[in-house]
DNA sequence: GTATTTTGTCATGTT
DNA sequence: CGAACATGACAAAAT
């Protein structure tokens, strides 16, 4: 059960009335209904009237539901709703958004879809209900309507002091709307018939609102809304209430609570909302559902390590807004002091923070809907390690029952983290190495706990630590303690280890660098046992072998070192001899062209016995070592006859 | 999670 | 021959 990403996640226009609406009744469809009703569901959604592309003027026919397709296209889907099979029960408040929908605008084309609609439902044998049975305006129009807008004027100081309260608020006003829609029913019942079916559904809702106003003040609201919706399972009434959601936010919106007393990462949204969209009102549904994810996460953010997190003004409203909700539940599930579970409920903020915050209202509302703990499905999307909700649900499942028995608060972690299964595995037992210390820590906390009892949401596990300290700090101060147990033992080389374990009376340093007659009179002094002695030559050994693996490592070092020396120093004599080889090669040509030109000038004033000039191409020089030079006819220098030139020609 | 570097250790050879 | 040392190889720890 996966809330694939939906219209509204890629806009700068967060309906939340829209978004928490059809996310729980996304869940309780994906629950309760066959496949295709659940598509149907996706489908319905663009005809929220809140949503963003006819959010202008959500209720005006005229801007965006007058004459509109969406509304022709909702007809279609409520007669699709009937031939899916799904057993779809027009109730009054059903009509009564469709008719409030087209009140305004095109009341004939309302009536003729309504018609449509209803009566397909009724040719099914379901309720059909007049058009008008359902008008909210009627249904404002009776003394209980009276009663609600009282109650509405009157419970928004309420409505702040906890969220709680605004549910109770919110099931009161819809467990008197389903009586008003009964009295009207009733009316119906004479003429056409209520089935029972329908009755029981709304016996339900009443069930429901009568367990979910008690449910919270006992700390168990999520128990008993999730009691709720897994016993939903009649589809009519989930489509109906898709409708019902639809329609109703905008009516039942909170107008009491301002928007100082919605915090300011969400007055953030609202403004971005109000901002495009002024006829949203938000604060019905930011205190509707969002709370309970923000109660179930900004409580830990006390700690969180990022001092300019954004959320951190909003903190402290919620802070004691929801404590009332959640810590007399969360108690039974405090007792894991756990590094671990600090990390983890630390970390999961940050990842959470970071998550799109319809999937916190996908969380809580999977919550609601399939029976979870918030706290248990948050940990869920906590828990970047974990890539099965299996584990973590049994391993939330084991803290609990774990601490429950207040045994040591480490057994209630067992099952959490790696991170402390290996150390405790570095440990060799976590209790076994520092139980006192870990007790004594519970007890020295269990002050602090005591006057933060009221204040703090024990869910988090982050109770051990103390706010107001950096993470980092904490976190250290942290893996000190838990290294604490360690530090004495882990601190120390294998060989000295062992050489306690043994209880040798010399260090290890002694050993390894003693020399070797005091090391041996050392031995012969002391009465040590085969496995001592033994154990003393392997530590000398060890000892000398890893200085002597220093050494050599440090001198092959050295040799490379020195050799990387020795290879620019050959590059930079390399270079220099190439370019004196230039320098020669240079001064080579140079005396080849003197040469050449020195050939020619001796030819030029050359002649041969009828006068004629010598010819250099027929004849070359040849030098004799009695410093004589014969001019020779080429072919006979090639030829190796060198014989001396007929002419006898003398150089002048 | 992987790749690289550092470090400790062992086996073996040399001095 | 034994001790000390040197060094390659390997694995574990650290980065």
């Amino acid at each position: 059960m996966k809330l694939q990403k939906p219209w509204w996640a890629g806009g700068g226009l967060l309906n939340l009335t829209v978004l928490l609406s059809l996310a729980r009744l996304r869940v309780d469809l994906d629950l309760c209904l066959p496949q295709p009703a659940a598509a149907l569901c996706e489908e319905l959604l663009p005809l929220c009237p809140t949503r963003p592309a006819c959010a202008s003027s959500p209720f005006s026919a005229s801007e965006g539901w007058g004459h509109s397709p969406e509304l022709l296209a909702k007809g279609r889907l409520l007669r699709e709703v009937r031939a899916l099979g799904v057993p779809f029960v027009p109730r009054t408040r059903v009509d009564a958004w469709l008719v409030h929908s087209v009140a305004t605008g095109d009341a004939d084309g309302a009536h003729g879809l309504l018609g449509t609609a209803a009566s397909s439902a009724v040719g099914d044998g379901g309720q059909a209900a007049p058009a008008g049975g359902g008008d909210p305006r009627e249904t404002h129009s009776s003394p209980l309507a009276a009663e609600e807008e009282e109650e509405k004027a009157a419970e928004p100081t309420a409505q702040v002091q906890d969220t709680g309260g605004r549910e109770s608020q919110e099931n009161d006003i819809l467990k008197e709307k389903s009586e008003t829609v009964d009295h009207s029913s009733q009316h119906e019942e004479d003429e056409e018939g209520v089935s029972a079916h329908a009755k029981s559904l709304q016996l339900g809702r009443k069930d429901e609102s009568k367990t979910d106003a008690p449910a919270w003040e006992g700390g168990t609201i999520t128990e008993s809304r999730n009691e709720n919706h897994l016993h939903r399972s009649d589809t009519s009434f989930f489509l109906e209430d898709l409708f019902q959601l639809l329609s109703s936010q905008p009516e039942h919106s909170l107008e009491g609570i301002s928007l100082e007393d919605i915090p300011p990462s969400l007055n953030s949204i609202n403004a971005s909302v109000n901002s495009s969209a002024h006829h949203i009102n938000l604060s019905h549904a930011i205190s509707h559902d969002v709370n309970l994810h923000e109660a179930m996460l900004l409580c830990p953010i006390t700690f969180r390590r990022d001092p300019a997190a954004r959320i951190s003004q909003a903190q402290e409203p919620f802070l004691q807004l929801n404590s009332h909700t959640n810590s007399e539940q969360a108690i039974p599930a405090m007792s894991l002091p756990t590094v671990d579970n600090q990390m983890r409920t630390l970390t999961g903020q940050d990842l959470l923070y970071d998550t799109d915050s319809s999937i916190f209202d996908g969380i809580n509302l999977m919550s609601l809907a399939t029976g979870f703990n918030p706290l248990e499905v948050s940990q869920l999307f906590e828990d970047p390690d974990s890539d099965s909700g299996i584990s973590l649900n049994s391993s939330y499942n084991t803290s609990i029952t774990k601490s429950n028995s207040s045994h040591c608060m480490y057994d209630g972690a067992v099952g959490y983290s790696s991170d402390l299964e290996s150390l405790s595995h570095d440990l060799g037992a976590v209790g076994g190495c520092c139980p006192e210390h870990c007790h004594m820590d519970i007890r020295t906390m269990s002050g602090f706990y005591q006057d933060l009892e009221c204040q703090q949401v024990f869910h988090d596990h982050t109770y051990h630590l103390q706010p107001g300290v950096p993470e980092s700090l904490t976190q250290s101060k942290k893996s000190q303690k838990i290294s604490g147990c360690l530090d004495s033992d882990r601190n120390l080389s294998r060989d000295e280890q062992r050489a306690k374990a043994l209880h040798i009376p010399f260090s290890v340093d002694e050993i390894v660098h003693m020399p070797v007659d005091s090391f041996n009179s050392m031995l012969s002094r002391h009465y040590l046992s085969d496995l001592q002695v033994s154990l003393i030559r392997d530590i000398r050994r060890r000892g000398k072998n890893k200085v002597a693996a220093q050494n050599c490592r440090k001198r092959k070092l050295d040799i490379i070192l020195n050799l990387e020396d020795d290879i620019c120093n050959l590059q930079t004599q390399k270079e220099a001899l190439k370019n004196e080889q230039n320098q020669c090669n240079k001064a080579i040509d140079i005396m080849k062209q003197k040469l050449h030109e020195l050939y020619y000038d001796v030819f030029s004033r050359l002649i041969d016995d009828q006068g004629r000039p010598v010819n250099p191409n027929h004849y070359a020089l040849q030098y004799n070592n009695d410093g004589t030079v014969l001019i020779v006819p080429k072919e006979l220098v090639t030829s190796g006859h060198k014989k001396k030139a007929p002419k006898g020609k003398r150089k002048n």
